[in-house]
DNA sequence: GCAAGGATTGAACCACCGTTCAATCCTTGG
DNA sequence: CCAAGGATTGAACGGTGGTTCAATCCTTGC
């Protein structure tokens, strides 16, 4: 037995896999997922289309993990934000701002990680990334109406159909590249409202 | 030329494309889009696979199709019961009820219809369907605006954010096939709130 | 430098499915 | 009953793209 797999090797390896990862991120911000073939992501990422396999046992694979990894930058993003703010309306505030600044950032990739057809086993990895945001809500409107800042209401609902009303306005406007002036401000009332915020 | 389309034909062809749309429909409602393949959709149909091509160019097209028709019995649903009621907040409620209600009534194609993986062709559609419900809705809450019965907003915005939040707060029921006792209250009591009528 | 054995390559493979088309069947007007 | 020509059939085609694998390259410990 001459050969011993090495730490070097090991951390080369796990460059590929993050340089796999890496590529297929940044193909998917210019391309969507449609222009994710395994094979671009390889020579994207600088190896042989077979090479892929070695880290991920399939394509689906490697792409939940690519949700995965890009959906949570997305709701740390958010969650850092809304932690700077205190009282739930300007935490709110804080998540569809954060939200929606960052996708009109780069559209191509908030559709993709939204709306865009894709495997139902990356589908499912979707859900994931809806119901991290639901989770982060929840928590703010539980703690609202503990406080007494919000009427009483199922945290978990509101903050699912609150993501919901938040993905649904922006998919036009994700279409189209911009936001109208109001389309922010008017969102967040009518979240504050459905929230149940004193005015 | 002794052979001129006659009504007996036309009738039959007709006949023809109406089973492969229901067939199609069926399909859906069993397995999903997943489901239907064209031989699948061939086969329910009593015709040859490549009959289909005889009324649809593609399979795009034929789905296209079967999506329109099927959203616009749903939308039709949603506008004939909130038609029955008075008020805004009376008629959001119907919408909400009759929407969940039909959805859970057939959940797998309440999911083909409103988040499954599907050709972007048919995903198209998809949209076309979410936007006649939102105007739909968009002209109950001009009417608000305009009676005073809701607060100054965006028609437009509130209607688009509200199809978002009753479909992501579907999403989960039609997962698990029943919704819970509160979902629709608790939903009916969200969107309420979040549309501003007065308690 | 060498043998062992894992890593890498990328062209070939293959499964799936939408689509086509030559053969056949049916319908029509005479 | 016949000929013309559209309708129907379903097996075969073909494009796509994920996946594999025999050949080759590298790394390691001695």
């Amino acid at each position: 037995m001459a050969y011993r797999s090495t730490e070097r090797v090991k951390a080369r390896l796990s460059a590929s896999r993050q340089r796999i990862i890496a590529a297929a991120l940044e193909i998917m911000a210019a391309h969507g997922y449609a222009g994710c073939s395994v094979a671009a992501v390889a020579e994207r990422a600088g190896l042989a289309t077979g090479s892929v396999y070695r880290h991920f046992p399939t394509k689906a694979d490697l792409f939940a993990e690519v949700f995965r990894t890009a959906s949570q930058r997305e709701v740390d993003a958010v969650a850092r934000a809304a932690a700077l703010e205190t009282g739930v309306a300007e935490r709110v505030s804080a998540v569809v701002e954060t939200f929606s600044g960052r996708a009109l950032q780069s559209p191509r990739l908030a559709y993709a990680l939204l709306a865009e057809p894709v495997d139902p086993a990356v589908d499912a990895e979707r859900l994931v990334f809806r119901r991290a945001y639901a989770e982060l809500i929840a928590g703010y409107v539980a703690e609202g109406v503990a406080s007494g800042e919000l009427p009483p209401q199922d945290p978990d609902l509101s903050a699912t159909a609150l993501v919901g009303a938040l993905a649904e306005a922006m998919v036009g406007p994700l279409a189209a590249g911009v936001a109208g002036r109001d389309t922010i401000p008017g969102l967040i009332a009518f979240i504050h409202r459905a929230l149940g915020v004193s005015p």
